[in-house]
DNA sequence: CGTTACGTTGAAGTATTTCAACACTCGTGG
DNA sequence: CCACGAGTGTTGAAATACTTCAACGTAACG
């Protein structure tokens, strides 16, 4: 524990996973004290929802452990998940008034919670911190616009293709960072075929028939619903590409 | 029309329509003076191309008038217009090495540019125009995200409503800003046929037809192929909702 | 061990695409 | 001024990818 910690309370940020990826990394110690202060850890159930669409925009977030959603419907309750959130990641709308999104874990997960108004605060005190999170937006800006393209102009196989390309990379980024950077072929789904088709723009039906034939045309190989290998990395990245 | 020579020191920024706007907004003159002197204007022809897709991101830029679209390609060559720019909006990648998309002029535009190496500089060391940039991009990115929402659950119908009534609300808001906040249900297309289907992820057929379908159900009412006048906001906005 | 949620499969229906032909608009040159 | 041609937009008919509806499996859990 450090000796300059105002705070006598434990200092999580020390000890974080995510401490040197997440948009805190460039914080010195003293400024990563003061976030500490002002921040809570929160561990969340499947299917716990941390913001909802519409309300208030109370809090933002680091995500330290699990996978989440950020999901948004039509007035007829048509759902489409806009974007998932890995560790590292950073959650909620700073700046703005109400959330334009809804945000639900979808494994197990623990964030680093923030009340919206002391984040600000803070961010416009250490423009360390704005920086990061600037680059951190444009960064996810970039990868929701990548994924316009597939939800305007790619088909069902293509969507699925590219997904599960997406899925293991990302899988790997957020838990082997110190294992080398071989990017293993096996993964877990980290939700469920109609959450899948939310991603996607489908329906259920419409993506279970292509894991079906992904799996008899060897591209996959499936043990259970959601053990995922990938057989012929190259015909998928055909696919998606 | 090459732009103005950018050494003869005139101030392009005190005169420009979109200083309260832009993310300049709250620079103080000093500021003004310096951004001044790294930017200059650039004149672009609809169909010009200010960034191509993959290309080294040189340049940032505000839009001063004009319409803009930002897209991207499969490799196949089709393509997903993945925003519109309007004046005030900022265009380019800060803080990348290439531009994730192209920028092309749609109807004759001004933009007024920076090396983007220029523009960094001048971001990092001055910490309010780094903050417009990232509410900016918060807003960029919200708005991105609603669109996947229309890519991914919305029929042809529906899409096209959303469609006409967000160019609806934009065109006002970049012309008409002093003239009280009535929304003209008069507007003129900035874009084709073709492009608006690559915005809507349709063919250029389907895009026809649904054109077709609301002018015979009185829904908008043309003159030539670009003149819209919306009939009857309230079923559009149904459609759209 | 049955109940429930989740996933798969089949058959029919439908929205959108594809292919093909035709119409309009606009600028150019005869 | 009209004819021409290219680009752009519209319409129709056929093809198809995806959805919808419905039934049936399978895994998960008390």
């Amino acid at each position: 524990m450090q000796a300059e910690d105002p705070t006598n309370e434990i200092n999580f940020c020390q000890a974080c996973s995510v401490r040197n990826r997440a948009i805190c990394a460039d914080l010195d110690d003293h400024e990563i004290a003061l976030l500490n202060k002002i921040g809570r850890r929160r561990r969340l159930a499947p299917g716990e929802t941390l913001l909802w669409e519409g309300d208030e925009a109370v809090f933002v977030a680091n995500v330290v452990s699990g996978v989440l959603k950020l999901s948004t419907q039509k007035s007829d309750g048509r759902e489409q998940i806009l974007g998932l959130a890995y560790p590292s990641d950073f959650l909620g709308r700073p700046f703005g008034e109400v959330s334009p999104y809804s945000v639900e874990a979808l494994s197990e997960s623990i964030v680093c919670v923030f009340q919206r108004s002391d984040f600000e605060r803070f961010a416009e005190e250490h423009g360390r911190l704005e920086h990061k999170l600037l680059e951190r937006t444009l960064g996810e800006l970039d990868r929701t616009r990548r994924w316009m393209l597939l939800l305007g102009r790619m088909n069902a196989e293509e969507k699925l293709a590219t997904l599960l390309l997406e899925i293991a990379s990302r899988t790997v980024l957020a838990t082997c960072e110190n294992t080398g950077w071989k990017v293993p072929d096996e993964f877990e789904l980290p939700m469920s075929r109609q959450q899948i088709a939310d991603i996607l723009g489908l329906t259920i039906e419409t993506v279970s028939r292509q894991f079906t034939k992904f799996r008899e045309e060897g591209l996959i190989e499936m043990r259970g619903r959601r053990d995922v290998t990938i057989r012929k990395r190259d015909a998928l990245e055909m696919l998606a590409a």
